[in-house]
DNA sequence: CCATAATCCGAGCAAACGCTCGGTTCTACT
DNA sequence: AGTAGAACCGAGCGTTTGCTCGGATTATGG
């Protein structure tokens, strides 16, 4: 029992209270991601990230303890952001029918996704201690929650048995891993809408809805995303 | 357009002839999944491998251009292990009825895994270049073709229309991120056993097969995992 | 048996890393 | 205006990293 890996600290030194130093803060947080972004978590140093923040790179560690500190602050700004646009498009479909509001929900889902598509990448393939940072649990606790909720609601308007918590847990889980692999690796054959489509038709189906006999053909669909090949 | 992330040169340098060679091969292979096992992607480096698998730190770069390199032929390697495993199970199970099948299958898929559970966290969570690998998306490919003529089988014995590659490939990929994050990440209020259950339940669903009546009381489960709490 | 090639080796180089030190500059408050 | 403390700064330390060099050792096959 010798060697067992070291949980970093990840709590951030100590908060900006002067406008200047905020902006400091943000411009560092903000470095981090672009780094990240564009080079990769091997890339992200502490020296680079100052000195794309243009800041002195003991400000850095004014502010963050050491480089996981850092790193931490950046995953969090970053699923911030997609959290917020993510709850931005849920007021829009609340009501809506069912069907429609799935499609809905996972559209904004893949398109909340798309837009951050390489940092995204980065964070949740490269980052060693992901799983370590609060931020993150809270997010998946969160969308558990949602589901689970969603769940119920729907349960009780169609006087139909709720699923198990089981279940609920693994379709939220699924689909949070079905639309990451969509964006990360988009499949050559498939048009994200298309994925999108049949992703809502499978969720529908798993949780107990009428197979939905074909819709009307598509007068244009409801852009989702870029188009993909031409 | 200035700075892109560098492909690395993934390839081995050389093959080993000798037998006095390929045990060196053998031994700096395994010493390399075992570090990335113990202490994680960001303890591999050249000189704790050389000397972990007790030869030169030169001898290592006999067979190894670089780093990257040999981290492509770690990951090849615990690969393999991992498909030979998943496909011995799969002998074993053709020509069961559906439903047993499918159980099978994924407590086969989730008890290989699970077997590796530390190395495979560090593999598919930090390892920066995984999809540069091409064992990697070769095993994609593979699992994919085998859904894919799965459904083929199934859709004929049913004489049901067959379900749209885009559904497969969904179904395929959402199953192995559910069985990865079962394994990875284990909920802490659902065994694997249920969440198993949970996912056969889900898949066969979505596929359209009858929802399948509760069956009869477990007269003791096929042990596809260790006990979870007591 | 001997030449040629294959294999093995570890000291150590150049570069990069995370982070500290000792101090200057700016801001808030009396 | 004066001062305490918040904010900022970059040279450079100690360490670690990936990798090379020049040569020693072992197997092959003629």
């Amino acid at each position: 029992m010798a060697s067992r890996r070291a949980i970093p600290e990840l709590a951030p030194r100590k908060r900006p209270t002067q406008a200047r130093a905020q902006r400091t803060y943000r411009a560092i947080v903000e470095a981090g991601a672009r780094v990240l972004e564009r080079h990769g978590y091997e890339a992200l140093t502490t020296n680079r990230v100052a000195e794309l923040a243009g800041v002195g790179i003991a400000s850095l560690y004014e502010y963050f303890p050491n480089k996981h500190a850092l790193t931490a602050e950046v995953v969090r700004h970053v699923l911030d952001g997609l959290l917020a646009e993510l709850g931005a498009s849920t007021q829009l479909i609340t009501g809506a029918p069912p069907e429609d509001a799935m499609r809905a929900w996972l559209g904004a889902m893949y398109a909340a996704v798309a837009k951050r598509r390489a940092v995204v990448r980065v964070i949740v393939q490269e980052v060693p201690f992901l799983w370590a940072i609060p931020a993150v649990d809270q997010a998946r606790a969160l969308l558990l929650a949602l589901a689970r909720s969603t769940r119920d609601l729907d349960a009780r308007a169609r006087r139909a048995p709720p699923l198990s918590d089981a279940t609920v847990y693994l379709l939220a889980t699924m689909t949070g891993a079905a639309v990451l692999e969509a964006v990360l690796r988009p499949p050559a054959d498939h048009t994200p809408d298309e994925l999108i489509t049949a992703l809502a038709e499978v969720i529908l189906r798993a949780t107990g809805q009428p197979p939905a006999p074909r819709r009307a053909p598509p007068r244009r669909g409801p852009r989702t995303t870029g188009a993909r090949r031409a």
